[in-house]
DNA sequence: CTTGTTTTTTTGACCATTCAAAACGCGAGC
DNA sequence: GCTCGCGTTTTGAATGGTCAAAAAAACAAG
């Protein structure tokens, strides 16, 4: 089998990121799900999943969805791989801004050779996360999934630090860089109000940020370890 | 006009590199060097260069050949510009050896951003050439071509520095790293010996050197400063 | 059930890029 | 000047990826 171009690449990763969406690992994605993530019309989609599934890279129900075999899902990893190591060496070792790797990453990360990509893993020390907080998966395609809390789930008044946010958006990730919200950060949740649609926290040098309940349940925490 | 696609890119690279490679700049490339250069057949090349005339890239007359288009000639020295920023790159930063970021540059040109490039330029210092000491480029477009002398043109017994290397062959420079023949390497002519195909070179530590002349005239020399 | 809406699949077409092979043009030599 | 051969162009077809729009399946609700 020839080597996935950047378009199958594309496919996989989209609903690797879908199922992983779902509480459910395992279930299907529906085809106009994946359709609209890739920007491209129904129809197109149900031709490439056919294919896909062809090359035994998915598992295909007809008007029901598609989900990634274990060939497929460890490919879609290793293009997790390089998508994000590529974001985090941009950010450390270029010093681009938060917001606007991930649309460069998209590209590099269908010409990366292997050889580079362990390279950065290796000049960045093996890295767990990206500079989002997306695990990084190993070379051979396999990672640790944690779960965690949402600024909307987790408990008030007591301390806990930003570990992930859940949406590339660059113009959601400008914002959060201009409150200081990236991961790391310690909080604490001030207070929240279902009615105002309104999370308030307490940030850097306690700095009060109040966000809305949407953009609050993109920001996965975890307790605060007492020493840090 | 919508941004070339990397097939377009790597026309006008070749045909840039083919005018190049041809004492007089400004002659047609015939069709069948590009082809071939390009790794597909003939008739490929005539359709796509037919369509980058149509795009006004290039000049091109039926059964004569191609030739380059200020724009065309623009858009190349900015595919070239990445191409030795990024092979600079892996090697200066990520410790890439010599013989083996050409491949990888061929294919991270085409994804690589001008944001990026430009930053990578930054970090380097805004580079005059890369490290087989081909000139790069600046972000307009222009850049500085100076005519070396080769090995085998260069004069007897006067010391001069190695200062380009004109082909990229990984096995030819793996060869080459071996006996500390990069740019910026002093060398003196000991002998030339047209019958026995022999070029004799005095390098690091004066190591001697014996290569053919195929491979002498890829080695492009200058005086070397009296004060280096 | 039967109807109407939504989602999915199918069909036919298109664009970019490529190849194989047939047809063509042009300069070298007679 | 005619012809041969080589390089070039044309032609026809294939591949990968896409869309628009028609057809079909699934679903929800009366």
């Amino acid at each position: 089998m020839p080597l996935p171009s950047s378009t199958v690449e594309n496919y996989l990763k989209t609903i690797y990121k879908a199922q992983a969406a779902q509480r459910d690992r395992g279930r299907l994605v529906p085809m106009g799900h994946l359709a609209q993530a890739l920007n491209v019309v129904p129809g197109t989609a149900t031709t490439m999943v056919k294919a896909l599934a062809e090359s035994g890279l998915v598992h295909y129900e007809p008007y029901a969805g598609v989900r990634l075999t274990p060939a497929g899902e460890k490919l879609a990893a290793l293009v997790l791989r390089r998508h994000r190591l590529i974001e985090l060496f941009l950010v450390k070792v270029l010093g681009m801004s938060w917001a606007e790797v991930h649309d460069e990453a998209e590209r590099l990360e269908h010409a990366a050779s292997d050889k580079l990509i362990d390279r950065i893993d290796n000049m960045l020390g093996r890295p767990a996360t990206d500079p989002h907080g997306d695990p990084i998966p190993d070379s051979s395609g396999s990672m640790v999934v944690r779960d965690y809390q949402t600024l909307l789930t987790c408990p008030l008044g007591t301390p806990v630090v930003l570990t992930r946010v859940t949406d590339q958006d660059a113009a959601f990730l400008r914002f959060l860089e201009g409150n200081s919200l990236k991961p790391g950060q310690k909080l604490r949740i001030e207070a929240r109000d279902d009615a105002a649609d309104q999370v308030v926290v307490r940030g850097k040098r306690d700095a009060k940020i109040t966000i809305g309940m949407r953009a609050a349940a993109k920001l996965q925490v975890a307790p605060a370890e007492p020493g840090g």
